[in-house]
DNA sequence: CGAGGTTTTGAGCGAATTCAATTCCGGTGG
DNA sequence: CCACCGGAATTGAATTCGCTCAAAACCTCG
């Protein structure tokens, strides 16, 4: 576990400080669910989302929990976890900013996954009930939908793919060259809010395995790490050790 | 490779055979894309869409390639296999009577993964051109749609879990189960139509390590095997080597 | 400073792969 | 009908990789 107690998503004070979501002039909207639609729907997200902010280790919501609400991420970072019965996890997802998740409710549906933050984080919350209006009123919004969907399922499968086929110098290093990409190539500090054992719940490795490695290439310089913050010394030597399967 | 040369989906005189698909009195319509939906929809589909079947072999799209056209499986099993650079490839979904596969032209993509038929299939072939009628004519097809692809990102959730988590004679165990419940806990003989080699692809193992394990089970009574057919002996057995993660 | 969690490092073990060889099996041609 | 062929399945031996167990070093925060 982390160092951060876990917080739940539960108070109801917590809902007298949340704030209207400024969807007119978010400056994320054209990334953010929204960026597609109406402005009447725009509209009628303004009135009924709710703008919050949570601190690092909040969990938003529990795996087989009622989904009464999904999020948009505006900023920081989310896992999505998902457990086994015997006691082991699975990080399925890292979510950033502009991302959508939890909308299991659309379906009827409990929530598949445990969302955690690693970091603090503004969301807004959008209820079943708006949800639901928005997916029977605006055909736009169900393409919008869609179209997150299959972002998802593309990035999960390309997680199957390194979990079956790649050992672990390999996933790590290309953990590391994706989540460079995903912060712009030219980014120079990323953040890196994962825990090795959480790294290791993400790649199917153990702590040991990870900070073995991780350490090893620090020493090598490939790569340096301050605080959270981790900066790529040497991508092209990252790529090496990915392509260096003998397969 | 399968004994079965690959056959290509792209003969100009496949066209030619392929008959309207009857939707109006299809018996997995419940289960198929369109059991949801209007009738004037069903009908639109009638006439566009086409019915074709195929061998054992046969890939009906690359990963890569222009999609012209998603499916809908009837009958017989598909799989869905993305290719790595390196030469390894991971099969991410197994396809059954009653699936929707191979949309991505709807989103302007090319293919993601390459589809590639385990038995003889008939299956039905939607034009690009139908599904975006469709889309933009009729919201309940886009509420199928999302439906599908959410329950596609569960099972690639699953999957990438039993990857992450679990071990070979674990995984192997846990498909066998998974394979049962898909077709029905009361079927006898289950249809296998899966090498050794392919189902190390799709539970990240080498050929022969699928193959130790399976053979020790079969020595061991606790399923058996004739033709392409499994049945499953001790499911219980099979459930304790799951469950026997020290984890 | 001390406590609790995280990271690192070491040693030994076990699991799965690799390489290599053999057996099995269905289909083909003599 | 049977020998043969090619691909798949099986089995063995050696090796490598990642895990487990254990202990030490490191923070960070109270």
């Amino acid at each position: 576990m982390s160092v951060v107690e876990s917080r739940q998503l539960s108070d109801l004070t917590e809902w007298i400080i949340m704030q209207p979501c400024d969807c007119e002039n978010c400056a994320i909207r054209s990334v953010a669910l929204f960026g597609e639609i109406h402005q009447q729907t725009v509209q009628r997200v303004h009135d009924q989302a709710r703008q919050l902010e949570e601190p690092e280790g909040t969990i938003l919501y529990r795996e087989g929990h009622a989904a009464n609400a999904a999020f948009t991420l505006r900023e920081g970072i989310v896992k999505l976890v998902r457990n086994q019965p015997g006691g082991r996890s699975q990080i399925v997802r890292l979510l950033v900013g502009g991302d959508f998740f939890g909308a299991e409710g659309l379906f009827g549906d409990t929530h598949h996954h445990t969302a955690i933050t690693l970091t603090p984080v503004t969301l807004c919350r959008l209820p079943n009930t708006l949800l639901e209006q928005l997916r029977t009123d605006d055909p736009a919004f169900s393409d919008a939908l869609l179209g997150r969907w299959r972002r998802a399922l593309d990035e999960v499968e390309s997680l199957a793919l390194e979990l079956g086929n790649r050992k672990a110098e390999e996933r790590l290093a290309s953990f590391l060259l994706h989540w460079q990409r995903k912060h712009g190539p030219q980014a120079q500090w990323l953040p890196l809010p994962l825990s090795r054992g959480e790294l290791g719940e993400l790649l199917g490795l153990r702590v040991e395995t990870v900070s073995r490695v991780m350490a090893r290439w620090k020493r090598e310089r490939l790569f340096e790490e301050r605080n959270r913050l981790i900066r790529l010394l040497d991508a092209e030597g990252l790529q090496h050790v990915v392509d260096s399967d003998p397969g």
